[in-house]
DNA sequence: CTGTTAGCGCATTCAC
DNA sequence: GTGAATGCGCTAACAG
């Protein structure tokens, strides 16, 4: 049985009221009483209960963080940097794993809620799920990160994913390809439509012909990108470059091309979305953006407190800027291109 | 402000007493009452307070779960494993990253304490810590997965390590290697310490020398990993062959490879646990040893719920084994064997 | 079967 | 400055 603050109030001859003052730092406490009470704590080893804390102001000091795959190396990167921040301002962070299932994600937005968390950070499986409105209605402060939410307005940050998916694949036009696959992830969720949204932009902007056989999406996971790459492979005239929207799809493109007997950069070229960073370091040919984690993690949290103190202030969206890496390597030429060679510079 | 029994209770003409026993399945309440409570909490859209429960019956249906480190693939693949089977039982996780951090680590597990968590799976960071202590003491239901914990008996879920080391580095001397080197975690851990075991096991029934240059041991990540074997490769006389003891030693390791100019595997031969069960997607040289995780997972909760039944039952402790892939093209040859180094200048 | 009541452990009035 | 008293929302005795 654990000790309770009446069992400390004893041991120091005061009241639970001065105990829980002394406790929460609150001023107008006498110097010999703080210490008697410190003394007390100290040697009875007490632990203020939190649930019963939270129960009486109502809140506790949780941040509640459901991301949407726990094993997607760039949600780990985010969750570093949430914890993190969090950390730095007194906050503990509670993580869950929705497992990009809709069901879940409402089970455990209904858990969070329950548990009275000081604020929700998540990363959404759908566009729209109505468990998100009652983190509205109820006035629970949130925040969306990487994929957009469509049924209500909440703060979110985001990455410019338009943009990355533009420059990669206009590097891979750049390096002579014409006809360049895309492996996506769905367009159902926003992060999906937005890189497939950059990969016909860049192919518009240079004039060449969108294939929607070239065009394969699924679930953003190893075992999706496998296969899509493989009917990429198996097409009558498949494409000479990739470009493929997320690290796990990757890592599945790359075991498609590796079992089909073809060699990685030197029959195909590829172009990613690499959300941990250091893909490149096993794969050093590829071109990849990298994702800007620890700022969006960081940022989530900043704009989770701010609406925390003033919960009326207007939504605010914040999009942050994908960095592309050009490495030596990716500068390879276009295999069986008609001709010797586009490649472009040194 | 969301709403409570008692506004349950008076919309449908009974007492809070009756809510609660139809919301916690109670037998003993009338069909008509049932429907009439039902249809309150649904038109209400009431959701029972955990915390208040929590007080109440003084304990959660939260296991509190913290892991060493969040972007170990490993890791993320227990905790899949843990989500799902406490789910099935009808629990929620409450996941916390110590990465690799005392201090951190004793922090959450006090947050877990004054939470009243249900129970505590952990992987620690340190074979000792008084906060274990604790647990014991406050005879919280507790588990320890894929390290050992020495300073108090509790549960735990293990690997065996050296068995799956000694396969390893047996099968890279079967291919004709003598000069093996080590890449791996400190051995201040129980994984890192009996895999270097594992190690020397295999040298022995060799007969084979042990060389102390040929034996890097650190911080299990990526950067650490790359410069252990940045060293090994400026030694004079470099390893044919390298044993790594985790993924993202692996990952390391493969880029100082890369950026010493040499070729895996033609210039060196590798063998590694590999906690990421794609791993061998990206480099199919690899010979790997792939790591039960979801029966890790699904054990640790399945010991956490009997302790929680019967707290006297007697300490348990369950070694997995682990399954080593020889892969075709694994079995490559010794690099230039008894001929000319390979070593590159830098 | 159902309602009334008494806390769970703490923070916060309000008196002193 | 300090203590006594109240209640946060819920469940479990205990009556009826």
């Amino acid at each position: 049985m654990p000790t309770k603050i009446e069992d400390v109030a004893r041991r120091a001859g005061v009241s639970t009221a001065t105990v829980s003052r002394v406790l929460s730092g609150k001023p107008y406490v006498s110097d010999e009483l703080r210490q008697r009470v410190l003394g007390a704590v100290n040697t009875l080893n007490y632990r203020p209960s939190r649930v019963a804390r939270s129960l009486r102001v109502q809140r506790s000091s949780i941040i509640g963080l459901i991301v949407s795959d726990i094993q997607n190396p760039f949600f780990t990167a985010v969750v570093r940097a949430i914890e993190d921040t969090a950390y730095q301002n007194k906050f503990s962070v509670f993580l869950c794993n929705s497992d990009e299932d809709v069901g879940k994600e409402t089970m455990y937005l209904d858990l969070m809620l329950a548990e009275h968390v000081a604020g929700v950070i998540i990363s959404p499986t759908a566009g729209m799920n109505d468990a998100y409105r009652r983190l509205v209605e109820e006035r629970v402060p949130a925040v969306a990160i990487d994929r957009r939410i469509t049924n209500v307005a909440i703060d979110s940050v985001l990455v410019d994913n338009v943009g990355a998916a533009r420059q990669l694949v206009t590097h891979l036009i750049e390096q002579g390809h014409s006809r360049i696959g895309a492996v996506l992830g769905t367009p159902a969720s926003s992060t999906g439509e937005e890189r497939l949204r950059g990969y016909l932009d860049a192919l518009h902007a240079h004039g060449l012909p969108v294939e929607q056989d070239l065009i394969r999406t699924g679930m953003p996971r190893i075992l999706e990108g496998h296969a899509m790459m493989r009917e990429l492979l198996q097409l009558p005239k498949p494409p000479t470059a990739v470009f493929t929207g997320n690290a796990l799809l990757t890592i599945g493109a790359l075991r498609a091309i590796h079992s089909s007997g073809l060699r990685f950069p030197d029959d195909i070229a590829m172009a990613a979305f690499d959300e941990m960073d250091w893909m490149f370091f096993v794969k050093p040919a590829l071109t990849v953006v990298a994702q800007p984690t620890y700022d969006l993690g960081r940022l989530a949290v900043e704009l989770l407190l701010k609406r925390m103190d003033e919960p009326d202030r207007p939504i605010e969206e914040v999009v942050l800027a994908a960095h592309v890496h050009y490495r030596e390597s990716s500068k390879w030429r276009v295999p069986n291109a008609n001709g010797a060679n586009h490649q472009k510079e040194g």
